[in-house]
DNA sequence: CCATCACATTGATGATTGTCAATGTATTGT
DNA sequence: ACAATACATTGACAATCATCAATGTGATGG
């Protein structure tokens, strides 16, 4: 007889606790400063970027984009490595894979 | 000679614009009860799911369901159909397309 | 016409958010 | 030790948000 865990997880609705993770993700893009932002930073690369570098474009004070980009490092979505007085930011990979996942099917 | 304009647009950063009307996607998509709403709506298929059959899985008061629902509807991710006096709940086909695209690359 | 059912709207409340000026904290070069 | 640079934190404010009780609206059936 088929029970709930018979059920494979991909076809299961989400739980809360899922969906709470998944929200907290695109809470961290659901705005526009952030969406730039983490653009920018997935376009660096591997190299990553100094966030020296994306006050200017983004026409945001320097604490606003410190406070945004803590909040996508919060989310998991980028990391920070220092370099002397700098730190360069990149994205953390696979990071969007759940939300890929949800937003593909 | 290289201008701006040469740049394909998917290799270009993201403007402002497109910036505002791909976080109201993710804002809209950035609350649990939003994210489970719009999966059981989802896993309805075409025929859709009747709201009234919402409100007990999601453990939310009836105005609190509607509320979302229309945050969805507002943002173009589902669309309702009435019968008698239900209405139906859908997907709009493609209404995540930007999104997937973006979470994608 | 009236009662009922399905759903929306209103109004209120506590919580969270985006923003910046001011200030704090490392790190570097002199 | 000191000044300068890069970045974080604090504190404040207006705006937005999630939630529910109460009420409104529209359709159905008798």
């Amino acid at each position: 007889m088929a029970t709930a865990k018979t059920i494979p997880l991909s076809k299961r609705p989400l739980n809360d606790a899922s969906a709470g993770d998944l929200a907290n993700v695109f809470a961290a893009l659901a705005d526009p400063v952030r969406l730039r932002l983490f653009d920018l930073v997935r376009r660096a690369g591997e190299t990553g970027v100094c966030s020296c570098d994306l006050v200017e474009p983004l026409e945001r004070s320097q604490p606003t984009i410190s406070h945004h980009l803590k909040v996508l490092r919060e989310a998991g979505l980028v990391e920070s490595r220092r370099e002397g007085t700098w730190l360069w930011y990149s994205v953390v990979s696979d990071a969007l894979d759940d939300a890929n996942a949800f937003v593909q099917s």
